[in-house]
DNA sequence: CCCATGTACAACCATCGAGTTGTACGTTAC
DNA sequence: GTAACGTACAACTCGATGGTTGTACATGGG
């Protein structure tokens, strides 16, 4: 029944890695263009280690991974993950179709019950 | 040229939000049908005043909003603000397809111009 | 009118999260 | 080999968060 295949744990994981300003927008950049680490952080003004625990937050919602290239730890896209996040989201504007067509059965059986 | 309208602190609101899974309970509950805070409440294994907080944070970020009903206050779904955030989700999604088609383009001239 | 119900809110506590600095380690270039 | 680069990680500070309890207030029913 779980479309989204995400358990809450994951979902825990994921939207409190996009509730981070400085996280979405390397969610974005990274979607643009794969880049290292210290590209990332020279991007923001914050210190190195800063922009290293946000890709680790991001990495452990799956976000986006990492992968060595020489000296260099480079960022891509979790590109799967997104678009759990988003079926899930998806989800809960299905519950309420499925509700108001509840409703709408409802106020029909209303009517032809009354009947009159 | 942003679909879904949310400021970074929206966003911040929103996503931190749904970063709880009593809140996201929540949502999915009030999706299904309108109801009382204390009928909220009475589902969880927490204290009245930690389910109000719950339901503040929520409003907050738009994703439900309150009605009093005599001595009663409804939570009802914010579908509008449900719909924003899978927007965001699906905008990075089209910047992902955006940053293959250059690619795509890129090769393909590589392709043209070595030419033979 | 009075009491139970439903809510609001403040104060408090423990934990978590975001940021810092400092240190250590593997890799590349010279 | 060694110096610079890119990264990892621990320790710390401090504010935010999730939970509690207690009190106050409005509303509806008998």
């Amino acid at each position: 029944m779980v479309v989204h295949g995400l358990s809450d744990d994951d979902a825990d994981r994921i939207f409190h890695a996009l509730a981070d300003r400085t996280r979405r927008d390397i969610v974005t950049r990274v979607l643009d263009a794969e880049q290292s680490v210290s590209d990332l952080a020279e991007r923001y003004s914050m210190s190195f280690a800063a922009v290293q625990k946000h890709v680790a937050v991001l990495e452990r919602a799956g976000l986006v991974r990492k992968v060595r290239r020489g000296r260099e730890q480079i960022v891509h896209a979790g590109l799967d993950v997104i678009h759990q996040a988003k079926s899930l989201l998806e989800s809960y504007e299905h519950l309420w179709r499925h509700r108001v067509a509840r409703i709408d059965a409802l106020l029909a059986e209303n009517d032809t019950t009354r009947g009159d």
